[in-house]
DNA sequence: ACAATTATTGACAGCGCTACCATCGGATTG
DNA sequence: CAATCCGATGGTAGCGCTGTCAATAATTGT
């Protein structure tokens, strides 16, 4: 005969259906829909829930109801800030839901990526979220095939696998430019790292502001897929400044790398903003105390976490928003690395 | 009668033992302990898992095991850029493995721990990484009750619960303030944020320094609870150059506040090294490239949640080892910052 | 008052897998 | 050659929960 007596300490549901007076099925009914419960069951059912302690049986449930109630997030860098402002606003509010937080890392590999939806996939979960909107047609299959609400964030596009959430790179590209020309700079550099799609739109951008001021140069490109350290935007700097040294500003795809550029101009005595002007991307909390304070395009993260979490949850319970992208924005912060007038 | 048919469709173990020839049985154990199938059988069922593509169903394997493979990890932080490479560790040495990781904040509070570890005990887990050494007794209690192996990481401590890898924080900066002395430094100012109990050995390793060297005095110190940022590395510095103008050197308890400080002294064109030297706390990439270098101890965060994951597994697998506490170590970066001589 | 409809509740039969024996040959032993 | 052991395999019976449908009670309309 099977195994060993279920252990007589084990609380389970139907202990709590029985010491309730109700049927099993009844009890299960309270934790999946309390309103279709009569008020007095529902009381009868709290409160043998809370006297016996009753805590469910996730593997059982899941099992039963062939549903889990995890929510995938698909992320490309554990290391980089800016997805740590992200998972913030993710785990902030996927507590007190029902729902747990599944995580994966992709680090920036599309075949890791099939890999882990692929995974996903054969886990049932209630809902996903991936970064970017870039996925591989195999990846886009996996997810369309994925019975489940998807949310792509980090940036908006125009065919939604389901929903998203962010904002446009391409415009945020093309106004930290648009600022920095109307600062009387011409010769504007680009430092890029890890040329992901996100941070290729932000080129873009940088280059249709230059090329509709008919500045765009290619000498003042400068770019590398290795990722984004500050000691890297030292480096970038100068090989920047070897092809181009009469540049007079230097807009930077991330943060890091801008400060990476001012310490550089410190190390070679080149005056901020006098010489040259940097701007950043992202508006981590270091900007506004850097000297001279560098200005960089805010972008809400920790929001895009948030709503990410937040637009899931409501498309499992049915609730679908009436648009299904929403644009978080972005602000441009100016401050005195890029005013040099105001110095 | 039931529910609907099982999809025609749908891959089962039984699906897959069909295919092989053997039991179902037999075929569950190819999972679980390969070892004890004869080569062919084990052949047959690795083929028939690849032709027809079988993914196992995870609740299912949890509901009739009673266990889950599903490794938690309990955090403070998930914004401390110390914690993102902890988690890198972390996640890059559970891939591979059958174990996935379940990741929980209790953004330093204690009582947040207590109701994190109560819900992964309820939940099973394979293991359990906790940050920390200072659990409450309640929280201690849990974690002892939990039957699973369970690491606690970042700092190493006497009573482990059951294994640990860390280093100790108060022997970094009793170093530190060693070498900060050895440069001549006689008035050596502390600036402390968030106080958690890591930073807290920090203080008394510096206290401890000073002491030694009749060199103590509380108007050295300027800690806060506060969250740390680099902004709030400028403003304690203000504070301490209130309490004690005559400073020649500060530790920092982290790489951001040092930062602020660097960039206070900037704007106060208090020179770095020649008027004041700065150490800060974990070796941050960007204590290189700062001007001048920043020195700082640095501290093996990545390796550190590599061999927490690790511990964990060779533990649930029956592999403990001799010693339940590994010392990682730490090692001061001596840079521009604090070698006054020099300049 | 009676049929028709709607809220509540319950019975049944699994979800897909594994723990616990039982079994069965074959190798080893005395 | 029987007794013993061991490694490999299989049968049975659930793990704790929920989907489906049926049954019953309460409510409404005519």
């Amino acid at each position: 005969m099977g195994r060993k007596q279920t252990k007589s300490g084990k609380i389970r549901l139907t202990e709590v259906a029985k010491l309730a007076g109700v049927s099993p099925i009844t009890a299960s009914r309270f934790f999946r829909n309390p309103e279709a419960l009569s008020l007095s069951k529902r009381e009868r059912v709290d409160s043998a829930v809370k006297e016996l302690g009753y805590v469910p049986n996730l593997a059982a449930r899941a099992l039963a109801s062939h549903r889990t109630e995890v929510i995938g997030v698909v992320i490309p860098s554990l290391t980089n800030n800016v997805f740590a402002d992200v998972l913030r606003g993710v785990y902030d509010s996927s507590e007190g839901s029902r729902y747990s937080i599944q995580l994966a890392n992709t680090r920036y590999s599309i075949l890791q990526e099939e890999k882990l939806l692929r995974l996903f996939r054969a886990q049932k979960p209630a809902g996903l979220i991936v970064t970017g909107i870039n996925q591989t047609a195999e990846s886009r299959a996996i997810l369309e095939s994925m019975n489940c609400p998807v949310t792509q964030i980090m940036e908006i596009g125009d065919s939604p696998v389901d929903m998203m959430v962010g904002f446009s790179h391409y415009d945020a590209g093309f106004a930290a430019i648009s600022h920095i020309l109307e600062q009387g700079c011409r010769r504007i550099g680009f430092l890029g790292a890890r040329m992901d799609p996100r941070v290729q739109r932000r080129f873009e951008g940088y280059r249709d502001a230059m090329k509709a001021a008919s500045l765009f140069d290619p000498n003042l490109v400068v770019t590398t897929s290795v990722p984004t350290t500050v000691t890297l935007g030292g480096t970038l700097f100068a090989d920047l400044l070897a092809q181009a040294p009469d540049i007079d500003a230097v807009f930077c795809v991330n943060d890091d790398l801008a400060l990476g550029v001012l310490f550089e101009c410190q190390r070679r005595q080149i005056s901020v903003p006098g010489d040259l002007a940097i701007v950043g991307f992202n508006d981590l909390e270091f900007m506004a105390s850097a000297v001279p304070s560098l200005t960089s395009v805010r972008t809400n993260r920790y929001e895009m976490g948030r709503h990410a979490v937040t637009m899931v949850i409501d498309a499992i319970e049915g609730r679908r928003p009436k648009e299904p992208v929403l644009d978080l924005g972005f602000q441009l912060i100016v401050r005195e690395s890029s005013t040099p007038q105001s110095i």
